[in-house]
DNA sequence: GATGAATGAGATTTCATTCAT
DNA sequence: GATGAATGAAATCTCATTCAT
């Protein structure tokens, strides 16, 4: 990617006036376009400034590189979906199990829903994936999930609730994107969604020493 | 004036004689060594040429372009994973919680072996993704899966098998890949590997209707 | 891997500044000297680019691609060619047949001027030939034909005028350009002349049914 | 085109052996059909050799280069359409001007009958066009030209003769090759043609001294 | 004589980034 | 601060021709 070797990837610097922030909000919104209708292959910087309608040397002002700009639009969608299972993940309504299991199908239907960007953005991600900033601050880490593991798993020891919790998390992650990666009909998707989710009640069940807690629906 | 870049990913011709064979092979040692040195963003089939001490001229004779080489690196791998895990799971010595359960192990360890190329072949894959020629044949699709899944699964409607089947390969898959990508120590890996198994066996008992098979190591 | 290559080849952007201005034509008047001393085998991008002491970035900053450079020459040539022949076609001053003798004489030197950079042109024709910007904006077609030909040609009815111009203008397009291709002494392409001169003459003065007009010199 | 100095453009060997011949012929065919089929940009010497069944080391063995192969094709055109316009123009029974008009009527029908593989000849004159062999052998400098010459204008001096010879020749085969380049129909080619021998024709009668031969059809 | 694998210079074009204005 | 022209390294792929087998 860079010529120069590559000087780190957080924003260059913060903004402050409301011109910047439009600026930057700009370029964002025009690099998941850009994203969207080229690919990863040829999102170029020129390219997304010009959508922004911004010169591609104010682009360099707010962000150090292309990468940065990749990661601040993955930092995003990151942000929104663990904001949405937290969500989920802590409704003191709902049983343990149920959480789970809408936290799946809201997940996939998320992921669906900008399948196309994801997926550019899974493409480009070798450009921002190596940065030390880049380190995926997801679902597992947030405080949500660990109070659902706690509440759905209350006897289970410290130790192997971690390992639980990243098991979970990663099969959320990982599966629940691969769904939403192929062309399938709506109801092929929830029909995955529904037996991913029984995978993971399963597993919860198990974990918690009996076969009660979400059963299919 | 530059001609049409030819589309398809398959081999340009089939290597006859021996000193083919040989050239082709070296390319294909050559392309795993470039690719786990250099990444793939800094993959060049000039690179490659170089590194198997053969002219680019006669590499782009046998791969039509770059994608090319780095699909069949990819299927060389594909087929020898499932080639793997074809074996065990359909061991008839064993049940079959435990062969997923082994299956699972030997997958995740097979995928540290080569996690560099791994790595990188996923990242390269945007190079060669959207090509028909690519279309993964993975474990699912293979006729060792769907015995398995049979004789773990007995008394289950095609239909519903078909689908767990989906989930069961993926998360696998994707999972297992996850796994073997952070950099961990071998123990940390086990337990994670177990867990994942854990998983796997408790849907695979759900589904069956009990809680015998496949009790944790 | 490789993009599509860009596929029309008017300009790129127009050149606003003076900077730009000067680029573009320091690139064009490098080509000329590159087709020259080249010829259009031998004619590239990058030695055009060099000899204009720009960069190849720069080049491809203002012209798409090589053809469009090939173009930008050619239809300059078309330009003052056409302007000279309409000067001398509408002269009031000169009666139609020595209009059209001297139009012969004019356009054949002319030709012979710049007959390297004709015939490299010419030879570069494969590489703008077929974009649809690349129509021929040539003699016919222009209104001072039209009204040299109606001044010479009075009482022919339209569609036979519309026959007669088209085979006027191939010929002396054609025949001209053919005459100033061969290496020939300056007398030599003067009696030529005088003789593609003579034949137009001679073909004016039949359809106009008389033999007067255009005597030969 | 060559990467090294070519070295003269005439057949390397004379077949002798039925088998050479049959090879040549071969590839020449297979030529024509590679010129018509991806044009001369694309033309190249493997192309030609796999077409033919062959090869690229046996077409090297008959052509010296790619430049020969297109020469000989170029040459067998102009030896066929020389040789039908001498027998149109030497015939004994017709008028020289009527002769003349079916000279241009033939010509014309005949090469718009190859028209696309014409175009591709002459986009690949390039490559074949600076060999001394490749001196167009044409109408002029033909006997029966002379003889049509001598026949249509018995008192024209030898200096002027030579000149209007190469003007009529000329013309014949520059328009005629740029009629029969454009996209029309066949009656607008007819109607073409006939003005064009109405041309050539009228120069003929003033040449002659009057306005008798080759009326307008 | 025939084969076709090997060669490698060379062509076109892109794109991240800088910096003079 | 904003602009956008300029840079030029780098990448992919072609193709005429040779020569070992």
């Amino acid at each position: 990617m860079p010529d120069r070797p590559s000087l780190g990837i957080s924003r260059r610097k913060q903004p402050r006036q409301a011109r910047s922030s439009d600026l930057v909000a700009a370029i964002l919104e025009a690099a998941t376009q850009v994203l969207a209708e080229v690919g990863a292959e040829r999102f170029t910087t020129a390219r997304v400034a010009e959508r922004a309608g911004v010169s591609i040397g104010s682009l360099y002002q707010y962000f150090p590189n292309k990468a940065a700009v990749l990661f601040e639009l993955q930092s995003d969608e990151w942000r929104d979906t663990t904001a949405l299972l937290a969500g989920i993940l802590t409704d003191p309504e709902t049983a343990p199990g149920e959480r789970l299991r809408r936290a799946v199908h809201a997940f996939v239907r998320s992921e669906c829903a900008e399948a196309a960007m994801r997926r550019a953005l899974d493409e480009a991600a070798p450009a921002y994936r190596d940065a030390p900033e880049a380190a995926e601050p997801q679902l597992i880490g947030t405080q949500a999930f660990r109070d659902f593991l706690r509440a759905a798993l209350p006897a289970v020891p410290e130790a192997e609730l971690q390992v639980a919790g990243e098991i979970i998390a990663m099969t959320l992650g990982e599966v629940g994107e691969r769904i939403s990666e192929a062309v399938r009909t709506e109801a092929a998707v929830e029909v995955l969604a529904g037996a991913l989710a029984d995978m993971l009640c399963a597993y919860l069940d198990r974990l918690g020493g009996g076969d009660r807690a979400g059963a299919p629906s």
